[in-house]
DNA sequence: TAGTGATAATTGGTCAGACCATTATATGGA
DNA sequence: TCCATATAATGGTCTGACCAATTATCACTA
């Protein structure tokens, strides 16, 4: 059974609670002022390290901004509220991201795999109708629609192979690199010959899925994500290799 | 155009960049224990001000939680997007187990191809290491401590890939297993040829990464996995074989 | 009067040192 | 050996001070 600490008493979190409490009912509006935290040592009665205890706290949470000597101000909500700690620790730092698409890519050769193995025929046909999709908004141009259609065809295979787990991991590498995804499509459909070359690749694996070759399928997926992988790494970075093994 | 700021001065802002990195590369690993602050006071040589500030502003992320008189401890950032809701899963659906099993050793094989690649000589003691504890635990007869071992030589393995993602997952998936492990692996112990092939399997693992080659390393690791969990299935279902296709 | 520049007040950022509350560890006795 | 107590370690809070950046003020000039 779960049970409630005893003493939640942090005396910033009460602070933090009551100040957040003022931003959801209205009474502060984004673009406020803050009273300034002496003011506020005043006005609650407890010492300056508390309250710039609590302000951290709800700056760390992208709530309000400070600038010194400025003051203190409620942000903007329209601003992105980065609140996942692990796309705030892949922002700014593209060897995890690639560590994350590699091994996303691992969990999609899987998936082929099994998805030849256990794919039943509406599977099959949700795939087929995926990868027509993917084709059609390539024909057309349309690189937003054919991102997500690249993203539906994958997650189609991934939902084929009737791993509940696999399904699920998938997807929330997806999601976490969802912002990524549209800019490295975009510098990967750039090029008629990759994109060409990408949509024969997809091919390969639906029909390795449809004959039901779990190995042809792997192989496929394999084939498909190292010639993605390596393109963008041409791309992204020329001349610059991973040097992973060195960081420590 | 997007400009940075010209001072992201903050000290705490430094402070916590260079904490976050230690998190990414491994160097602090899920549950390790933080420095004391006046600890990292000395070794930064800033005020306790800051460096309160610095893991105020990770607690808020929910990458570390801090007990008074307890100490710092470094949490799972993967954990609670990826694993809980896996967990509740496995919960509610015993069947799932095995799922989370076969994607587990999918990243495994994964992890043994880029371990090949990218082990560093420190790397490769470790696992050595790990490998040799198990062989000794297994000669005991200890059940509980070759367990312990088994996971721990495939985790050496994991961090030898030097992709923070195929770690983090692993290691959750791994606590996630933990308490079906242990009886898995008093079921396969029982017999003394599957408990010597595992020990084959294992040092073929050791030696394709040792020697640097990825396919035959992830051959060894699908030889070995596929054998357990084809070892597990005629343990545990006698006679019932999984019928994953007609879930829906 | 309107604009401009220097000056002062305000405000967040940092520091030092101290004490308290809680937890972990070592110590000693049964 | 085991358990209770004493001790040390650690995070939480406080006071007070000074620094650095910003903003507001106001006198001065064109």
């Amino acid at each position: 059974m779960q049970l409630k600490p005893i003493k939640p008493s942090k005396i910033s979190d009460a602070i933090t609670e009551q100040l957040k409490e003022l931003i959801r009912n209205g009474a502060l509006k984004p673009g406020d002022r803050l009273p300034a935290e002496r003011e506020l040592v005043d006005q609650l009665g407890v010492s300056r390290p508390s309250v710039r205890e609590a302000l951290l706290k709800l700056e760390a949470k992208g709530m309000i901004t400070s600038r010194q000597g400025g003051g203190t101000y409620v942000a903007d909500v329209l601003a992105p509220s980065i609140v996942n700690p692990l796309a705030d620790l892949m922002r700014d730092n593209p060897e995890a991201i690639s560590d994350v698409l590699e091994c996303r890519h691992g969990l999609e050769e899987l998936a082929a795999s099994y998805a030849a193995l256990r794919a039943t025929a509406d599977d099959r046909d949700l795939i087929r109708e995926k990868f027509q999709a993917l084709a059609d908004a390539n024909a057309a141009g349309d690189l937003e629609r054919s991102a997500n259609a690249d993203a539906e065809f994958h997650m189609a295979i991934a939902e084929a192979s009737h791993n509940f787990a696999l399904v699920h991991i998938t997807r929330s590498l997806f999601d976490l690199l969802s912002t990524q995804m549209l800019s490295n499509w975009e510098r990967l459909m750039m090029n008629p010959k990759t994109c060409e070359q990408i949509h024969d690749q997809h091919q390969y694996i639906y029909e390795a899925i449809a004959s039901g070759d779990p190995d042809m399928a792997r192989n496929a997926a394999h084939t498909h994500l190292s010639y993605i992988g390596r393109s963008l790494r041409e791309l992204g970075e020329p001349g610059g290799k991973r040097r992973r093994a060195t960081a420590d």
